[in-house]
DNA sequence: TAGGCCATCTGGTCCT
DNA sequence: AGGACCAGATGGCCTA
């Protein structure tokens, strides 16, 4: 995987008529993403969706392009509370690379990992080996074990402990040196 | 330079 | 009706 250091990106929202200087590496890279929508477009096919949504509500082009603001400046916060909610998520789990960013889909199939081999600690301590859970009525380690094993088959936690096992021992190592 | 990752825009659909 | 959510499209940045 990569690493990542890039700041914040700058965007060319509303005005992307107004970038009007290009240089020939600028060229070259309008060049590849035309070729890039070619192929994910696989023909030209003009689509009467938009127009059907025109048609929905009987604004004028500037109401139109008011609202249309207004919902991507919403659009925009709901994605950055996303965002926040995975660096969040990133801060939680354990993982080898303390110095680059984890990408959105590390984070979230090291946090699944995390969570089954946290959860196979749980059942294995409650089975026998954490005092605590035995005799004391209520909530049973073999209850949890059950509803675990109902849900994800028998025998899987080895093998998530065994995932898992790997990067938090190097994150152990990384902490500690 | 290709490809991966990401932010943003956009229109459709769902939900309150 | 309007906002939230979603998925597709687009384009920028970065690395191998």
């Amino acid at each position: 995987m990569k690493t990542k250091t890039k700041g914040k990106k700058q965007r060319l929202t509303v005005d992307k008529e107004a970038f009007s200087e290009e240089s020939t590496v600028r060229k070259k890279e309008l060049v590849k993403r035309l070729q890039h929508k070619e192929r994910r477009k696989g023909g030209s096919k003009e689509s009467s969706k938009s127009t059907a949504a025109r048609a929905k509500h009987a604004w004028s082009n500037t109401d139109r392009r008011l609202r249309r603001l207004e919902s991507n400046e919403r659009e925009r916060q709901r994605m950055h509370k996303l965002n926040n909610a995975f660096q969040a998520l990133r801060e939680v789990i354990p993982h080898v690379r303390a110095d680059n960013k984890l990408s959105k889909i590390e984070t979230l199939t090291l946090a699944k990992n995390y969570i089954k081999s946290l959860t196979s600690i749980i059942l294995n301590m409650s089975n026998g080996h954490f005092p605590a859970a035995e005799g004391t009525g209520g909530t049973s380690g073999s209850k949890l074990q059950q509803q675990y094993q109902q849900q994800h088959g028998d025998g899987g936690h080895e093998e998530s402990v065994k995932k898992y096992s790997m990067p938090i021992q190097s994150f152990s190592q990384s902490s500690h040196s």
